[in-house]
DNA sequence: AACTCTTGACAATGGTATTGACAGGGTTCT
DNA sequence: AGAACCCTGTCAATACCATTGTCAAGAGTT
């Protein structure tokens, strides 16, 4: 069922697949994982495997790196504080960016989206822990509830994968 | 009396004291305010003064940048943050930096400080606003208080000036 | 067989952060 | 008056980062 899956932390993209969905290049996905910031599922021939939360987990990464300018290493501490808070710390911020300053409102305008994004899941920090049953093989990764709907904006446009409903 | 003054908000120091104070270069605390970071109070003749409260956040901007490899735009995001939540969100944080667990630890083993820093002071997001009999003709900012002791760490050693206990 | 996945390595390109220098003007202190 | 420091603005060197791309060798899938 693909991005129409009821359950949205379920691994069922491959690499060129998730890639594909958010319009990255796969080598940056693996740069992720290798930064800490992701974790997918892994098959038990060692195939990544995402899911529909890894795949707005990384629209979170992508907003954040091409409209807000943050690096790797900001967007870590972030997820790491909204995992500490158990809150959606981001999208406290800014589905308040009304209530901003002038000043506020000046750093906003020079984002490129209109949109108010949503918290970000948090960090799936956790080492993959192996849960038998969902799909046979498949390492399916522990990690908190991921929260909220990325932003839709012109960079983190999905793209809708024609023909591979399933990888 | 310089460092030993009582109120931290006093805007005390000009540019290259307050330079030398955190140990960066005075063009690199203009970038700063340029980039909405820091906003320090000015006199009358337009002279840059920065206060107690600016030092520490300032070492905070340093730690976040030099230990922990966070751009400004992140800097930027989590200054907002804390500002909106009103809460020490970094010091949540690092002070639980024990609870967290192995990946964590691992991510937290590459700082080179192992100092918990405390949390950041609100981002002085408001233009600075006039207020009279501090210091005449000097131009206070208004500003949320700020919390928390920065890290005291190796590159985040502040210097004592000598001789110059007022700028 | 053909294609895709893996890890690891390398490289090109554009952007960022820091420092440094400079010009021209203004301010403060001796 | 002169020196030092402040201001804004501009330019540049240097190191680093993020993204993309390529390649090799091996493994996995259809």
């Amino acid at each position: 069922m693909g991005r129409l899956d009821r359950d949205p932390t379920r691994p069922v993209y491959v690499i060129s697949v998730a890639a594909s969905i958010v319009s990255v290049h796969p080598r940056t996905l693996r740069i992720y994982e290798d930064e800490g910031l992701l974790c997918p599922a892994r098959t038990a021939t060692n195939i990544r495997l995402y899911s529909e939360e890894d795949v707005r987990r990384i629209l979170w990464i992508r907003h954040l790196t091409q409209n807000r300018g943050v690096n790797l290493a900001g967007i870590r501490i972030l997820f790491e504080l909204e995992e500490r808070l158990g809150t959606r710390i981001l999208e406290t911020l800014f589905d308040e960016a009304n209530a901003f300053d002038d000043e506020q409102a000046r750093q906003a305008s020079k984002a490129e989206s209109s949109d108010l994004p949503q918290a970000l899941g948090a960090a799936p920090t956790q080492p993959a822990a192996s849960v038998g049953g969902a799909s046979s093989g498949t390492t399916q990764a522990t990690r908190p509830p991921t929260s909220g709907q990325p932003p839709q904006d012109a960079s983190n446009r999905t793209r809708q994968v024609v023909g591979a409903d399933h990888h």
